[in-house]
DNA sequence: ATAGAACCTCAACTAAAGTCGAGGTCAAGG
DNA sequence: CCTTGACCTCGACTTTAGTTGAGGTTCTAT
């Protein structure tokens, strides 16, 4: 174990520091989200950055979101140079909307379990359980939205 | 087509008014989240709160959690009597606290994203980005929490 | 110089959440 | 009666996100 910090990481210290295992990282390469220099004995040397590469296909996994998406943000950053601060910039905002999005269907489930759920409301087309959270708004003549919240007290169950 | 809506749906209307997949009713009985009366023909009948069900497994899928942790909530509701609104109610508060804690984690990666991913942070220990959300707290020896917001002005990169 | 840890590739396996098709049964209208 | 559409089971296949293992190479510390 050579504790030297030097410029780029083995696999094995960019597995230990992410907390992600080897394999993964492999795979992740296989799949596009990561690269890596070789040295001459064709071994893996990844740039310091990799590390946060890593750390944010970590986080967007753990809030379900798949790698292929994951992988096509990651594509948004340069892979010549290092990525700078600009770029996650960008990164960041073109994701905004999509884990807002996530934000309000979790909240509305929360909020459906706790409002809703007890109310016999069994209409697939009105309840906010049963709506995808953003298909919901176009149903009928009426343009009723999602967000004006009018828990269904339909029973009709 | 009979239109007359009786007591029980078969798997088609379930099916139609869910807008899930015949195969993926089938799958969801074979996995205990749903089950059916049979008729003398061996055809499934459904109760009508089954609607509710499947609405619930639906909303929760969206949000990605996993149909064995669904699974067991929903054994939770009495399977011999049609669940009442407290048994739902029940259900519900079991509830808040998974659907709280991942809206936290979607949150809190938002504003990762937002406040933090340019700042040259890399440290895994300490960036709000590598942190699962949960397990952030108890690092070292200081108890320093997630929810202290220091948005890590480290730059150890 | 050599042992052992760490690395390499590639193929096979796993688990979750289904879909698809084959081959057969049930039920309702003409 | 008999056709047609909805239903049945069961096994095979798919995708995503990896893990595991075999067989071989490289690195580094003694």
């Amino acid at each position: 174990m050579k504790a030297m910090t030097a410029a780029e990481l083995t696999i094995g210290q960019l597995s230990e520091r992410s907390g992600v295992a080897v394999s993964a990282l492999h795979f992740y390469e296989a799949k596009g989200l990561l690269s890596s220099r070789r040295t001459g004995g064709n071994q893996r040397r990844y740039a310091r950055d990799s590390l946060r590469r890593v750390a944010f296909i970590r986080a967007a996994q753990r809030v379900g979101i798949p790698l292929a998406m994951v992988r096509e943000a990651l594509a948004q950053l340069p892979d010549a140079r290092t990525p700078t601060r600009a770029d996650w910039a960008r990164l960041s905002a073109a994701w905004r909307g999509e884990l807002d999005a996530r934000i309000r269907q979790l909240t509305t489930l929360r909020d459906a379990l706790s409002d809703c759920i007890g109310c016999g409301c069994l209409s697939m087309r009105r309840c906010a359980l049963a709506n995808p959270g953003d298909v919901a708004a176009t149903v009928g003549p009426g343009a009723r939205r999602f967000d004006e919240r009018r828990p269904c007290r339909t029973r009709n169950s």
